[in-house]
DNA sequence: TAATTAAACAAAACCAGTTTAGCAAAATGA
DNA sequence: TCATTTTGCTAAACTGGTTTTGTTTAATTA
């Protein structure tokens, strides 16, 4: 059990003060006209005993943790997973260290997690936000944190953001089968009030209105367990049977689908096309492999860390909100093949 | 921008002093003989203002965190995010915040990991530790730190850890398709020496031996692009002909398999037989259904967990070191099905 | 009634740093 | 040669808590 060197001690070794230590280490010693003899000898000591800072008394003094709090919507998703994965890159190649968690979109697990952030002083904030957190949001940036709204936004909050471009997105997905003539183009969504969904609907609906096609939405609820939302989309291609086209709003919603339209015994691509929204691994493995809507996750994530670290760099006032909307990539695949 | 409240000014505000404060914000009120008068006006004062105690303040006078250090392989991985999700659930519970981040099985980044928690002053780790990080863990234990290592861990090292029963769930795995007739069972792993790897082959080469069936074993390098081990597991299938039976000990491994096996125009079930090590949301709706033995993710959280807090709630001298062996559940879908 | 004990709180040390203000000695300038 | 500036460093205050030790007053006890 070997006890840590603290800069006490090391002013006690070599019997100088601790703040000529502290200027030493922390490369202010020709600032502080600090001799090249001592600054030396503090430096070998320094390396000779191994000694480190302790972060938390730096912290404590400078009020900085170098921490940046990531709430996603639940990190064992892939999508979240791939951005936690480049933002923690980019923060650490910046000497900020990420603490990261999920939010499950449930409101009140946030604001215990946003409460918890704050205790813990993080420095600034990347946040995929459930619907209804905007007083929260907005009193973390009153307090003159640092936040980078993600995914989606608040329309009414005068925040930075990094979201995809949804609308676009799902309106060329949706223009991409009524111009390969699919008539009956249904759109399964979830029961959702969060803005990147209702981008996505609007989306789909003005390509379904400029190609008048008729509207087909089902609604899943949020939350649904896998087996149950099969059982919802069986029910409502046995209702709809005109439907040639599925369009998914989300890749695990294609997941469900795919199995309820193999129960049904339809062929994809054939009896019916599909499309989702955020590509997936195993679309792309899948027989048929599967057309979809791809965020591009690593500049998703560039976009939203810079931004963050351009706020931390900055003092308060000098601070701009920032809004960046990224274009999503169509990858077409065999799903949506039209068969002669 | 609202400046927080520190116990100073509460102790200015009240003119009391700032100890008094403290215990009675601790619960110690009564063992301190404060009277319950000046208890009640200080609990007042401190819910009306909204006083929280800094956490660094608090860490740096007590040596506590109540952080705790995660170290998975991968995060992005839904296995170890889902162990991931399950340990903070537990360790939120208990009053703990978890730090979690991938090692991707670098041992050099997992240096500068096990460092980084180290500086954060984390109180205890649960790691997956990459090979060859035998002496980074040892000195660990060695300060005094609780470790638990998980998924794998040191025969070498006297450390606590939480383990799958790789090696009877392997034997199984192969005794199940041994049992069923399969001739000639290919097992294609990893190149790597981690434990489990090495446990699963050995289970695996047990039941051939028991059986008399040839072992065929395929290694595919660490980290190789998937297309990449596509091409080789088809140049592998080519070359061993008689091959019916595929086990593959991860999942990964099975998705770039199946590819394999489709461009083969091999049929599952029917031409070739499959398993996979480590069960997969994707296993159960894809046609077919892929056979897997699946790691109780929830129960190894909770051991893992468990164990960590055992140690955390007592004293150096107390701390036992505990070895938690799990065993696994083998899920029999339909890619296993003898086909007459 | 004096000594002892208990009650109720305060003071100060401590955790491990950063930062501001300041001081003595040496160097420079008039 | 004496005032001024520069050099090189230190002391002390500060961050916001916890914890040990001290002190005063009141209540018991002998």
């Amino acid at each position: 059990m070997i006890k840590k060197i603290s800069i006490g001690d090391i002013a006690t070794a070599l019997n100088i003060s601790k703040s000529t230590i502290s200027f030493i280490i922390n490369g202010k010693a020709k600032e502080k006209r600090i001799s090249s003899a001592l600054t030396e000898k503090v430096l070998q000591y320094v390396d000779e005993n191994g000694y480190k800072p302790s972060r938390l008394a730096q912290s404590l003094s400078t009020g900085k943790t170098m921490i940046i709090g990531l709430m996603v919507e639940k990190i064992s998703d892939y999508f979240f997973a791939q951005m936690a994965y480049h933002i923690e890159e980019i923060a650490y190649q910046n000497g900020y260290k990420i603490f990261y968690c999920s939010t499950d979109n449930d409101p009140d697990k946030t604001r215990e997690l946003i409460q918890l952030f704050r205790d813990r002083n993080v420095d600034g904030y990347i946040i995929t936000p459930p619907a209804g957190m905007e007083k929260e949001i907005q009193s973390l940036i009153d307090e003159g944190s640092p936040v980078v709204l993600f995914d989606r936004y608040y329309p009414d909050i005068e925040s930075s953001y990094v979201i995809l471009d949804n609308f676009q997105a799902s309106y060329n997905a949706s223009k991409y089968l009524a111009d390969n003539a699919f008539a009956h183009i249904a759109f399964i969504t979830l029961e959702s009030d969060q803005s990147q969904m209702e981008d996505r609907k609007q989306g789909y609906a003005k390509a379904m209105a400029e190609h008048g096609l008729e509207v087909i939405i089902e609604k899943i609820p949020y939350g649904n367990d896998p087996a149950q939302t099969v059982k919802q989309l069986v029910r409502f291609l046995r209702q709809n049977k005109r439907v040639d086209a599925v369009y998914f709003a989300t890749n695990y919603l294609a997941f469900s689908g795919v199995k309820a339209i193999n129960q049904l015994g339809y062929k994809i691509p054939g009896t019916m096309a599909i499309i989702a929204f955020d590509d997936h691994q195993v679309f792309d493995f899948y027989e048929p492999t599967i057309t979809a809507v791809a965020q591009p996750i690593s500049e998703l994530a560039r976009q939203s860390i810079r931004v963050l670290l351009s706020m931390l760099n900055k003092p308060l006032e000098e601070r701009a909100v920032q809004k960046v909307i990224v274009p999503a990539h169509f990858i077409v695949r065999n799903s949506t093949v039209r068969l002669l």
